[in-house]
DNA sequence: AATGAATGAGACTTCATTCAT
DNA sequence: AATGAATGAAGTCTCATTCAT
């Protein structure tokens, strides 16, 4: 018996990000995929078990990348440090990960997201919701619902990020500084 | 001649943003939408070119709509009372006209919107910057881009809408109240 | 809009019965009808829901067809007239219409024939089965199930054109004649 | 090297059978009946050639199979009592093993069957046209072609018991008399 | 204006089979 | 002998759109 070839898994999920960057979800077919990954369409089916499932695993995947670069060295900083540096480390990974971060975007707005896809894509961001809890306890952040804290951590930032890919922003130093200081003035107590 | 049915038109629209919602952008079709809207497929051809066409006013259709809920009665009103009412009448529009936004967030993370399009809903927004103009003038707002003023009053909100509709939270007016004194103490300067 | 254009439908099944024969129920597809047939194969199901449907509509096509011809100035004739008459006529049409007359035994011994076509098709030869039960009231056939009479009937001549087409046998009067005296005896009191 | 595992080669046939009769010889594959004998399905290519050999060989096993049944101890009996047996037999065998038997059916009406196959398969009844030759002979039997002969023996007793499975009559003892009796009314002198 | 008929293109997926171990 | 990996070909069916009335 052959051995699975486990670049032909990663080709595939390349293959798929990139096109559904660029002609959207609705407009992707798996044989555009195959194509673009250099496998025929058919081995796409060995490895994952639909169009569907292929879609999820990718969603997952591309998610756990992004949480590790967000997180990464995360838990040794004080909470302000903490909170501004995985800001900046965001910031980082959708400049550099734009299709990544678009493809994110696109998934979790679309019902083809299965319900326990969205469960385990959320809990890699679980870090982020610890620190709000440690803080909350601190008095350092407000006492409102943890998810209220972490929407205006990320989601302006993610908005400004996609403004700049828009041509409406300009996505620099300065303003970064600015967003991280607007997020902190939104949940600090 | 006949005349063109206006009832039409709204009905396939209206069978469009359900269908939408259900299956999502990628798995709709105009004969799908035509047998929901109860028309013949070709009818749809009567009142837009094509399906992106169709999906780009669509787009702006609903777009106007919210719009016009969020920036009802605005222009009266002080600073700080037409700041909230907007986020109140956000949050309201989104409760219940569901479909409708959740639309709008599939089809604006989609590579089918038109940059005209794109531009022309980011336009009906207008009275918001207009606001944040006048306030930074006032010295009542950061001296930041209006764009960012702009993404951290309105995204937050509508990412707790979608974890409200996700089960996460509840949107509640509690809660409102909350994201209204996290999003003015953002912005404020 | 347009006619619906009666001979395609025809041209499909005519097209169809001719593949079954020639490749078997099992290596038939849609494509290769509609090639035969001269139309789009997406135009089969303007007229069928799916394959499925095509053939049990096919199916009780054909047999409609067969039974009317059997059963053909069947009315008015003496019992065993009519019950020779019959057998005759099917041979008849057997011989005439070979494909027609395999692809009923080719899909009638398959699991895709629905219950309803099934029930529909053995409905066709009620004729028959009124004559036994005629018959049976003036004790010219045996006091037993109907059903067994008419498989008496028809099941040794049908197996014998089979026979005769796999070049076992050679169908003609002198045999003919053998089984309708065959037959007879078998159901007669 | 290792030997060639008998059992897997039954597996396979068995899963075919089964499969074929839930599905239909047109709905099956090669795929399908590996997973379900829990084998490989480059095993099956291990065993048998391809697809049709398979069939080929699977529909002469299940031919040798009834054939044994039918005429188990055959040839030791009077021409009667061989004949009246060999018919109870095989009502057993088919009651008994109604996928075998229907399979047959399927089978042996699609085209594919080899020519040698139904030869082979043909010639494993042989002991019954050896019996209808004898008892001609004896002025027992009308003098017909020996297959006309066969087929008024089995043909209705095999169409009966698919009515049976169809829910359309009961195959008991009673009807079974019935039979043999019509049958042997059909083909005495 | 409205629509059922018609279709070429292409969707997803499974197929029978071979390869490499 | 046995099998998971791999694939080109082909499967059924739906697609967006146009045609003809």
């Amino acid at each position: 018996m052959r051995l699975k070839d486990e670049n032909k898994s990663e080709n595939i999920f390349y293959a798929a990000v990139e096109l559904i960057n660029e002609y959207g979800l609705a407009e992707i077919s798996m044989s555009k995929i195959a194509k673009k990954a250099n496998v025929s369409s058919s081995t796409i089916y060995v490895y994952f078990e639909n169009k569907e499932d292929m879609l999820n695993k990718l969603y997952l995947s591309v998610k756990k990348k992004m949480s590790q670069a967000v997180f990464d060295n995360f838990d040794d900083l004080s909470l302000q440090t903490a909170f501004e540096n995985c800001l900046r480390k965001l910031a980082d990974f959708i400049l550099n990960n734009k299709n990544d971060f678009l493809f994110i975007e696109q998934f979790s707005n679309s019902p083809l997201i299965h319900k326990l896809s969205r469960k385990e894509g959320t809990e890699l961001f679980d870090p982020i919701r610890n620190l709000f809890e440690k803080g909350k306890k601190q008095n350092v952040f407000k006492q409102v619902d943890t998810h209220l804290l972490v929407n205006f951590t990320f989601e302006p930032v993610m908005k400004f990020a996609k403004d700049h890919f828009n041509g409406l922003v300009e996505m620099n130093q300065e303003n970064l500084n600015k967003i991280i200081q607007m997020s902190w003035d939104a949940v600090k107590a």
